[in-house]
DNA sequence: TTGTTATTTGCATGTTCACGCATATATCGT
DNA sequence: ACGATATATGCGTGAACATGCAAATAACAA
């Protein structure tokens, strides 16, 4: 009995440990969320002047962008030379997704018993 | 070699279709990620004075938080008598962000098919 | 009907945020 | 050294947004 109310707070708690605010932040703009999807869909990493096409807005746009979506964890920057060269950390966005699809599945357990 | 350039614009048309910023847009607020917690951790349903009292704001702003997530999808509403149930889409989001999970691993392996 | 409770919505305010432009910094080529 | 290229950042502006308060709407109770 006690049992049942000490679970879904536990359940709750690491629930909102996973829907990090900073994550869902830096996805919630579409230009983002568009960069995202290009560096998905690329094999090679791409310069902020490769993603400056697919957005229509400024370079310097398209640089602050990144720089959100970096400390977001999103993607990660190496310099090389006069160029920097981003990648999307697919690996850590796709974990994070489904280990926030498993926390709201165990929660849904734990409170549907019947 | 056609089908090296034409899969990953595939892969990332189906992505940004996934991507709906609508979606992060109802999620990149603290206040809602706390409702959708508290929602998820519910075996019943929740009114706007119930879950005014887990965020820290007035009822109106919860009232219009919530109207957003619906808008999203994210929640549904059930009007019974004077007040209004709401409850956790649990299967749709889940769903999604499994979706989007298994998009960016298919463009994954698309790009890297060393 | 009158008063009370639950929710929504109009309004005004302060804050956050995306954007373009100009500038700064760093690297490359000549 | 000098100019060109790539990226980052300071600044100002306009739009979007979250919030509280008050008023409107709806349903219940006496």
């Amino acid at each position: 009995m006690t049992e049942a109310n000490s679970l879904p707070l536990i359940c709750q708690q690491t629930l909102a440990e996973e829907l990090r605010p900073e994550l869902f932040k830096a996805l919630c703009d579409p230009v983002r969320v568009s960069i995202v999807a290009t560096l998905a869909a690329r094999a090679e990493t791409a310069t902020v002047s490769d993603l400056t096409s697919c957005c229509g807005i400024d370079f310097s746009g398209v640089s602050r962008h990144l720089k959100i979506l970096r400390e977001a964890g999103l993607v990660s920057a190496t310099k090389n030379g006069r160029e920097v060269r981003y990648q999307l950390n697919t690996d850590d966005l796709t974990a994070t997704l489904r280990a926030i699809a498993n926390a709201l599945d165990a929660c849904r357990a734990e409170t549907t018993p019947k």
